[in-house]
RNA sequence: GUGGGAUUAGCUCAGCUGGUUAGAGCACUGGUUUGUGGUGCCGGGGGUCGCGGGUUCGAAUCCCGUAUCCCACCCCA
């Protein structure tokens, strides 16, 4: 038996139904916001990647799916859906255009990766990316839809924000908190590695010996140039104004390299050790990064296949016909039937002769609402009995 | 990439220290004196015991390898 590759998920029943579900109410609640659909391929060039997430990010650095196709490119499996969109906003010109535009997306991701709860090698996101506006107002909206969208499919979670700072502060920050790990000992291994790759990513570090030692290190919350305090203090006091719950988290810090400023993570105690239910934050640089005008823009993604994890399926409910034949001759009367009423409503027809019984347990089988019998009876008198599943009455209609 | 646990019927699992034709529940399918389901009763189909080696008179059972799944590290949605 052939099976799908490591890490890979075929979508059916009843996923396939929590995943129509999903897309069908986050897809009406995102045009809300005004966001519009947009689509861009699942293979880019691998450039793209290592210039947008970046090459010591671990998504580029270890997990890409990565060839040379047929005609000699470079080209990867998209690991997230953020730079295809970007460069499908800067090749549209949409950045010479100017004025907003907010798109939303969702598609297959591949990351490389060891599977594990939460975690697929193929997995899914439901992405929004809102370019053009600089104004924090558009961050704290963003959170908001997020919030929206989460409420609606009853989730627990708890928002975690931070600001990664702007190529003012950052780099000074960052180069102050290297001097500052160089000139202190005992950090375990996977920091000294952090120092190298993504040293702010130390504050996350699990090892309370780590901790101990980072407790006189600089902090990024109080080296924070002007404009991004203003901005950050604006996304704090307009989610306070509209009653929003989060919690400050100095040590979030996203594993992409084109976020700057505002940085958001929907976390939810009902995963497993994958957490994150959604993730994201303010990019004003990438646009220009990726060869086009600058363009502030913030975005994010939600984990299709962790949030469906949480959601509880509704009963499916019984709808349309189940036709049936109880003896051969009854065949031709009932397919004819069975094909008229197929023009307004959903019709399930079994083929086989059976007893009426048997067409009763199918018919619940298929959650069908109405079980509808020929036999020789109503063969006889030209009729179509019915039964209704629901209301467990019965009746004779004439055939037509 | 590194650990730990698992792998027997479609699903969930039982099968003791190796010993005759590998079991159960659920599901599926059919019947159940008269044409009434989801909820009675009886029957039926379905398994090269993940795969490959090895030990043995004999392996689902012991050993080695390998694949996949699950969980965790790492990282992230």
């Amino acid at each position: 038996m052939i099976k799908a590759l490591k890490g890979m998920k075929d979508t059916l029943d009843p996923q396939n139904r929590k995943f129509e579900y999903f897309i069908e109410n986050t897809t009406r609640i995102v045009k809300k916001y005004g966001y519009s659909f947009i689509e861009s391929p699942i293979l880019e060039e691998t450039i793209l990647f290592k210039r947008s997430v970046g090459e010591s990010s671990d998504i580029v650095g270890k997990e890409m799916y990565q060839f040379t196709d047929k005609g000699g490119n470079d080209v990867c499996l998209r690991p997230e859906g953020t730079a295809g969109i970007v460069r499908a906003f800067v090749e549209a010109k949409m950045d010479r255009i100017g004025g907003i535009n907010r798109y939303f997306y969702y598609g297959p991701m591949f990351r490389y990766e060891r599977p594990q709860k939460g975690r697929f090698r193929q997995f899914h996101q439901f992405g929004c990316e809102s370019f053009g506006e600089s104004n924090p107002l558009e961050d704290a909206n963003i959170i908001i839809m997020i919030k929206e969208i989460l409420d609606f499919f009853g989730v627990n979670y708890t928002i975690e924000l931070n600001s990664l700072g702007c190529p003012t502060c950052l780099p000074p920050f960052r180069e102050k908190l290297v001097s500052f790990l160089n000139a202190t000992e005992g950090f375990c291994e996977d920091c000294l590695r952090r120092r190298e790759t993504n040293p702010i990513r130390v504050f996350d570090c699990k090892n309370p010996n780590c901790q101990t030692l980072l407790t006189p290190a600089p902090r990024l919350n109080s080296e924070l140039c002007q404009a991004c305090k203003s901005d950050f203090d604006i996304v704090t006091k307009t989610l306070d104004s509209v009653n929003i719950n989060y919690e400050l988290n100095p040590n979030l810090v996203r594993g992409l390299d084109y976020y700057s400023k505002t940085a958001f993570e929907f976390v939810s105690s009902d995963l497993g050790a994958q957490n994150a239910v959604a993730g994201g934050g303010r990019y004003d640089k990438l646009v220009e990064y990726l060869d086009g005008r600058p363009t502030p823009a913030i975005g994010f993604a939600i984990g299709i296949e962790r949030l469906l994890d949480m959601i509880e399926l509704q009963e499916e409910k019984r709808e349309g016909y189940y036709f049936g034949a109880l003896c051969g001759e009854a065949k031709e009367s009932l397919f004819s039937q069975a094909h008229k009423q197929l023009q307004s409503d959903k019709v399930i027809h079994n083929y086989d002769v059976k007893s009426l019984k048997a067409h009763l347990k199918g018919a619940d089988k298929a959650h069908a609402r109405y079980c509808a019998i020929i036999g020789e009876d109503e063969l006889k008198n030209g009729v179509v009995w019915i039964k209704d599943l629901r209301e467990k009455n019965e009746e004779l209609r004439p055939l037509h």
